[in-house]
RNA sequence: UCCCUAGUAGCUCAGCUGGUUAGAGCACAUGACUGUUAAUCAUGGGGUCCCUGGUUCGAGUCCAGGCUGGGGAGCCA
């Protein structure tokens, strides 16, 4: 008895003229004759022929949208126009029947609002299955694109007793009784009774673990979730999200921005070699629903150019000093359109980046030279003083996608910045020890998985690219 | 957290300056058709107009508060 095999095998090897089950999820019933079905490991349907004389009135109607099916029957060349194959069918069974009054998902266009309050079922659409296949194949892309390159993939803790990252609100993670948590004599809660010992928290960045095992391994690269508290609320953020942290021994920050423009475009490249199918359908949902909105906001390139132009062409770099010039000079700066003012020293604000990205140079954009106050405490320290070795990639449509550093070296330049930033010291001791033995020059950078599975689909909605969306307010499923 | 905006059938939406019994397309049911491509055609069923309160002879429509969704900002990845 052989194994079924899925619908993407039998549209690659196309095995016209032999015997083949085939098990899926109805999509359709046209004319009840053709069978829609889709198994999930392609876009592509699978037309089965059915005769209602043979299959039954009882079984007919069973085979309803989103009904589980198994049929059996001979591949054939497709008599119609439409699709290349389809399987004439001669047994047919219901595995799981689906109400179509309680199934609410229909073939027809659904909002991607409705669909996230059905993220159970929204794997069974064409846009989200496409869409999580395309994220499957950047993950691996991913783990392909470090293992090729000597680099050593790094689990970092998702637990973590450290606080001094100060890359955003953290989770608390505890077993004390929150109704009634020990008390100290003073009335304070008793963390010494906690089961670490000590507060713990869910982890905002594997950045510094990293830089540890990089003083010794030489090149890694973290890949796992990681947890912010922040009360944002906005569709490029979550609380819980996946990123992808490389931290190397011996790069400076220009082999930092080598590295990280390589990876990106090798993603993109891996996505456009893998996911052909998947894309098409995107780009085309995409146009469709462009067709809708005001002519200023739409796409100014299909999907699939987009990234063929980012996959093939350099990055722009320019210094944060530059950037600010070009701001400065821009007439879009002279007409007072810029909500928030320019001047050096400023943060860049969300405008400022779109501006330089989507209107000034129209790809990709790496900056570096950030003012050092505005930067986290372990970026390295410029010669001038005033700015550190800091870079952020920029795309357009989403904005920072990459940010990283040269990390701080020197024990004493390091341990004189955590003062300013009011970093104990006995907090990270582990981290200012590696300074101590052996240091060396080193650079990495983070990258926010769902941003990048943003960029390559082309979704507007951050919740839409990760299967189970974790936001405030909202951890339904 | 702040600003803007929306909530009407299972879904997507229309419903004008308040005025008879709230509409359409899709979906669903029944029938016809049978090489269809989100099949087509005919007929039919389907409503807490988000909730609470108010104004009014009369509220889907106006007002206040709340809830939920969406967009933007901040924070960032």
């Amino acid at each position: 008895m052989p194994k079924h095999l899925s619908i993407q095998t039998l549209f690659a090897d196309q095995p016209v003229g032999t015997r083949q089950i085939v098990k899926g999820w109805v999509r359709t019933l046209r004319n009840d004759q053709f069978l829609s079905i889709s198994d999930g490991s392609t876009i592509k349907t699978l037309q089965v022929v059915i005769s209602k004389e043979q299959v039954g009135e009882e079984i007919c109607k069973k085979l309803q949208t989103g009904a589980c099916v198994e049929t059996e029957g001979v591949l054939q060349k497709s008599l119609g126009k439409g699709q290349e194959i389809e399987l004439i069918c001669d047994r047919i069974e219901i595995l799981g029947e689906s109400d179509p009054n309680e199934f609410p998902i229909q073939m027809k266009r659904h909002s991607l609002e409705f669909l996230r309050e059905k993220a159970h079922l929204r794997f069974r659409t064409n846009t989200f299955g496409a869409v999580f296949r395309i994220r499957h194949h950047l993950s691996f892309a991913i783990h392909k694109y470090f293992n090729d390159r000597q680099f050593f993939n790094l689990h970092s803790p998702i637990i973590t007793g450290s606080d001094a990252e100060g890359a955003g609100e953290m989770f608390r993670v505890t077993t004390l009784d929150i109704e009634n948590p020990p008390r100290l004599e003073n009335g304070s809660i008793d963390n010494t009774a906690d089961f670490f010992g000590k507060p713990a928290n869910l982890t905002v960045s594997g950045q510094l673990e990293a830089e540890l095992a990089a003083l010794a391994l030489g090149k890694v690269y973290t890949f796992g979730p990681t947890f912010r508290a922040e009360n944002s609320n906005t569709s490029r953020h979550l609380a819980e999200f996946w990123m992808i942290e490389p931290e190397v021994a011996f790069n400076d920050i220009q082999d930092n921005m080598d590295l990280a423009e390589d990876f990106l475009r090798y993603c993109i490249r891996y996505a456009l070699d893998h996911c052909k199918d998947d894309l098409e359908f995107l780009q085309d949902r995409e146009a469709n629903e462009d067709k809708l909105k005001p002519v200023d906001e739409r796409q100014a390139l299909p999907l699939i150019q987009r990234l063929e132009f980012v996959a093939n062409n350099t990055f722009e770099r320019i210094t944060y000093t530059e950037a600010i010039d070009i701001l400065l000079q821009s007439n879009h700066y002279k007409k007072k359109k810029f909500k928030y003012d320019v001047k050096w020293g400023i943060d860049l604000q969300s405008e400022h980046e779109r501006y330089l990205v989507e209107k000034h140079f129209q790809k990709p954009v790496i900056i570096t030279g950030y003012p050092a106050a505005i930067k986290a405490f372990y970026m390295r320290l410029n010669e001038d003083g005033k700015t550190v070795a800091a870079m952020d990639i920029l795309v357009p449509g989403i904005g920072e996608i990459i940010g990283g550093s040269q990390r701080e070296e020197r024990y004493d330049v390091l341990l004189e910045k955590c003062k300013q930033f009011n970093i104990p010291a006995d907090h990270i001791w582990w981290y200012l020890e590696t300074r101590k033995f052996g240091t060396c020059v080193h650079a990495g950078f983070g990258l926010g998985f769902e941003r990048m599975v943003m960029y390559v689909t082309g979704m507007q909605n951050i919740r839409d690219v990760i299967p189970f969306p974790r936001t405030p307010q909202n951890a339904e499923f």
